[in-house]
Parts: structure tokens; sequence; C-alpha cells
RNA sequence: GGCGGUGUAGCUCAGUCGGCUAGAGCACACGGCUCAUACCCGUGGAGUCCGGGGUUCGACUCCCUGCACCGCUACCA
């Protein structure tokens, strides 16, 4: 039986238009799955959106429409941005389906009936224009609404609450047993803390709250928008309903997730499901954000960064590698268009895309544009094809914690070898008839190389990577790949006819 | 305030157990090549390794202290 790899993004919040960020977790999660699938893991790759709240009441009002029409809106948007970016999500699930609601109706039944909710009261600051609570450090000098600015004032209203408290000392039993649960290391340390502070018990529900799922015992108590959002990860493999799926995945073997929801999915999640009987996922990332000009992105502050705008101008592999390849996964980064144009031209253009583009014209020319056939090695083929061979274990150990800024500087040490060993070897001067021989290997090295870094780099920039492919004259569908085969150094078949030479990653002018 | 982290070439960062002239990529300068997307290859310059003190035969690496910056400190999708 196939090992089975289980990948969700959170839900995202369509109160607004897709920005960098999503675009940056769904394209790791998406590189991920495919280097797992690749490796010959059962996937199962799951994102979706988050579509109750008041946010999205109140953007909906703005807007003129009903909370309804706003959420399809966005979702299409979102999904139409993952088509563009070669997403290959499994299942998209969104918070407003049926098979959603009644699995999140289904779960707070059942922790009422086992005593982990309880009714109780909830007294905080409440805003009445704003219809918010807020926390007392929230709240302005005066104790003014942070949204509005008018005073707020302390209410109390009846809740029903998670006994969030019970599940202190096993959370903290179960990141002691697993010290990479939460990764990078110093955000488990702060999950760590945090939980020993001491938890208090969480209010799951929210009164007259027009926008969400009512709780099944009490109409009047809407289910809070987080419970409801993170139950999506058991909802979508059919928990209570049909669990073929669940029992098939379950637990997760990665939640990727913002550094800004990391606590909801380090504490809050593994307590749920610590109340529901369910194993707890093997692990919690959290990566970190993009800032643009010095800051934040924000949109007030115009800091905003379309993912669609910037994949329709420079290309959409270009943007996966530049999200990639940058910054280390976990950190945050910095960006700007010269940046990104920067490391496009130096890197997919000069360095990759050249490669290809310099070595196939050598094979119109001197092999009739046919693969020739590989002939004697030398020390110095021999020495090129085991660091290609490398690459693989390097890979495996880096993508094992989500290093891809890691792996994709290890395969770019071989692309840098293979134009270095072009160079030593000079094809181009090797035309006469007793060097023939010579020729053949030294381009048949170099289009072997092609094509398995063709195969590496599938999960980071999937169609340039089939490109690749077929320019090479291969007919194959890399998504239909395994490593273990095709990454076997030979693959290539003398004869084979090649296409012509077509630039991959046009340099962008700045 | 408490806890945690960071401070290394112009920029972004690597530096495992403390050990010979401190590294990479980008940028810059010069040279080579000319198959190629004016690309690729080679050579080179520069760094008080945040400041101060200590341990040690020896510290970028350990300890103390000062400064600067960042993160977390629950109901913000």
């Amino acid at each position: 039986m196939k090992k089975t790899f289980y990948l969700s993004t959170p839900v995202y919040y369509v109160n607004g238009a897709p920005h960098l960020g999503h675009a940056y977790t769904t394209v790791a999660a998406d590189t991920l799955v495919r280097y797992k699938r690749l490796s010959g893991w059962e996937v199962f790759f799951l994102t979706g959106s988050d579509e109750y709240g008041n946010k999205i009441l109140r953007s909906a009002k703005d807007q003129k429409v009903t909370p309804f029409e706003l959420v399809n809106k966005m979702v299409e948007r979102f999904q139409n941005l993952w088509q563009t970016l070669s997403i290959s999500y499994d299942d998209f699930i969104r918070t407003t389906e049926e098979r959603h609601i009644r699995v999140v109706r289904n779960v707070f039944q059942k922790l009422l009936s086992q005593g982990d909710i309880y009714k109780g009261k909830y007294e905080g600051w409440y805003c009445v224009p704003c219809e918010s609570f807020w926390l007392e450090g929230q709240l302005k000098e005066g104790g003014l609404c942070p949204e509005c600015g008018r005073p707020a004032e302390i209410i109390q209203e009846e809740s029903y609450f998670f006994r969030l408290s019970q599940y202190q000392e096993p959370l903290l039993d179960y990141f002691r047993q697993n010290p990479d649960f939460v990764l990078p290391r110093t955000r488990m340390n702060e999950v760590m803390k945090f939980v020993k502070s001491g938890l208090r018990d969480l209010s799951v529900t929210r009164l007259n709250l027009k926008w969400g799922i009512p709780s099944p015992i009490d109409e009047q108590h809407t289910i809070y928008v987080w419970v409801d959002a993170l139950i999506n990860y058991i909802s979508a493999l059919g928990y209570s309903l049909n669990e073929t799926k669940l029992t098939k995945f379950w637990p997760a073997n990665v939640h990727l997730v913002g550094k800004d929801i990391l606590k909801f999915h380090a504490v809050i999640w593994p307590a749920l499901l610590l109340a529901l009987g369910l194993a707890l996922p093997q692990r919690v990332f959290a990566h970190g954000w993009w800032k643009v000009n010095g800051g934040k992105m924000s949109k007030s502050q115009g800091r905003v960064i379309d993912p669609l705008q910037l994949a329709q101008d420079y290309g959409s592999d270009q943007l996966r590698y530049f999200l990639l390849r940058e910054v280390p996964f976990g950190q945050d980064g910095t960006f700007s268009k010269s940046i990104f144009i920067k490391r496009i031209n130096s890197d997919l253009a000069n360095d990759l895309g050249n490669l290809l583009n310099r070595t196939l014209p050598l094979v119109t020319r001197y092999c009739q544009g046919k693969i020739p056939s590989p002939g004697e090695e030398k020390a110095e083929d021999k020495k090129l094809k085991e660091a290609v061979g490398a690459v693989f274990p390097r890979m495996e150990l880096s993508m094992e914690t989500l290093s891809f800024s890691v792996a994709l500087t290890e395969i770019w040490k071989v692309v840098k070898l293979t134009n270095l060993y072009v160079d030593r070897n000079a094809p181009w001067q090797l035309t006469g008839k007793e060097n023939k021989e010579r020729l053949s290997r030294v381009l048949y090295q170099v289009l072997e190389t092609l094509r398995i870094l063709g195969l590496l780099l599938f999960p980071f920039i999937p169609p340039s990577a089939q490109k690749i492919w077929q320019q090479l004259g291969l007919k194959e569908d890399l998504e239909k790949q395994l490593f273990e085969k095709a990454g076997k150094w030979g693959g290539l078949i003398p004869g084979t006819e090649i296409q012509s030479a077509k630039p991959l990653f046009p340099r962008i002018k700045e």
C-alpha cells in the first residue's frame, strides 16, 4: 500500500481579493505535494475558503451585495489564481458547503454532550455600533474602539465555552514528545511558552451573528468562525458522515499556515482534536510574511501585491520560483519588483534557460537534431553524473523540513556545474571527425542532465519543467513520473528527435 | 515588563564539536570564450565577524555586560 500524505493550506478568508501571502502558502503547499507525488506517495492536498463572519457581512454591505454573492465572487477569483499558478489541489472546501456545515454541527453536538462544551457567560469590551468585542489591550487610549474611535463598554453575554484549559497538560505532553510538531523551532518555543502560561476556556459561540453556522441546540448562538474554520480539515475528509477518506488520510502530515494564525493551529486545533479523540497532526509549519517597502502588506497603505498581476506580467512559474527561492521558508522576506526581476533573470533566464538554449542548437547542428549516443565516459563526465545523482538525497533532506530555498540552491549547483562543463568541453570545437565520439558524449551528458533537472524542478515550476522535457523530445507527462525510475541516469534514448530551442524564460527588461 | 531570537563583505545570508590566510550568491572591476536569452567561464577588491570585559595555548563560535533591531505575550482571517 502507498504511503499517504495529507497537506492543507488554511481556508482563506474571502472578504477581499487574494494577495501575495495567499499565493505564497499555496505555491509552497503545491510544491511539497508535487514532490511527494513524484516520491511515490498518495497525496491529499486540501485548500479552500472561509466564508463566514462579521467582516464578510460588512464587506458585502459596503458593496451592496448579499454575503453569498460576495463570497461566490471571491472564491472564483481565488480559484482562478490557483489555476493560473498551476495549483494541483485535490479538494477545495468552502465553509458554506452543506458537507462542512453538517460536520461542524456534529462536532459541536458531540463536544457538548460529552461536556467539553458548556454554557457560560462571556464578559468583555464591546463596541455597539461596530458590533465587535475587543480585548482591553486592543482598545485605544481612554477605552475607545480601535475601529470607530467611539467608547466601548463592558457587556456580558451568554456564550458556549470549550474547555481548553483541560487540555493544557495533554498538549504539553504532545509538544515534548514531538519537538518538531511546530516548525520553525522558534515558533515551537513560542507556542510552548504560551501554553505553559496557562490556557483559559474559549468562547466558541457568538450571539446574533447572522452570517455563520448556528449551533445545533441553540439557534441564537452562532459557532465562532475559528472553530468553524478549523474543522474544515476533517470535514473535507467526511468526519462523522462518510469516513473512508478520514481513515485513509488522517492525521494530516502538514498544516501549512502563516505565522499570524499559528496559535489556532498549534493550540486550539489540537485541543479540539484531543477532545474528539482524533490523532493530532504531525506538523504545523508557520511561514513568514512578505514585506513591501519595508512594511507589512496592507491595503490601506497601498502595499498590496497582486499575485495574479505578477503572474500575468512575468509568468506564473517565475513567481513560483521567486517565492520559494528568494527567502528561507519560515522567515520574512522583502518583495520588490527589482529584486524579483534580478532573481528571475539571473537564475531562470541566464543559468537554467540559457543552458538549455545553448545546448539544443548544437544538437541540431552536429547531431541531426537527434539525441546522440553516449559513448565512452571520462572522469569529468562521471563527476557531473555523480553531482546530479547527489541532488536527490539532499533534496529529500531539505524538503523534509520544507526548506525550499535550500533545495533549489542544491539544484542550481548542478545547473552551474553543467554550464561550467559545457565551457570546459567546448562542444562547438569538437567538430572534426576524430572528435565525433567525444562530441556525442558531451552533448549526451548535458541533455541527460537537463532531463533530470526537469524532473527535479517539476514540483517548483511545473509547466516550465514540462517544456524542458518537450524540447528534449520527451513526450511523457512529468506528473506521472517517479523519482525512483525517472531519476536514474540514462533515461534519454539516443536517436530521439529533439524540438527546436525556444527560450523558456525570456529575460525581463528592467 | 516577562520570555525568545538576531546583529558576519555594498546587499541577502552560511559558518557543524572553539583551531591553520572567515565563506556563498547578487552587485562591482578586469580578463577569457563566442554555442547561447549581450549569455557563460575565470580572476580580483574589500569585512574592527555590533561595543566592552572574561575563560582559553587559541573565540565569529563559550560566559558576563552594554547597545540596536525583531518576534511572542489568546479569541485580530
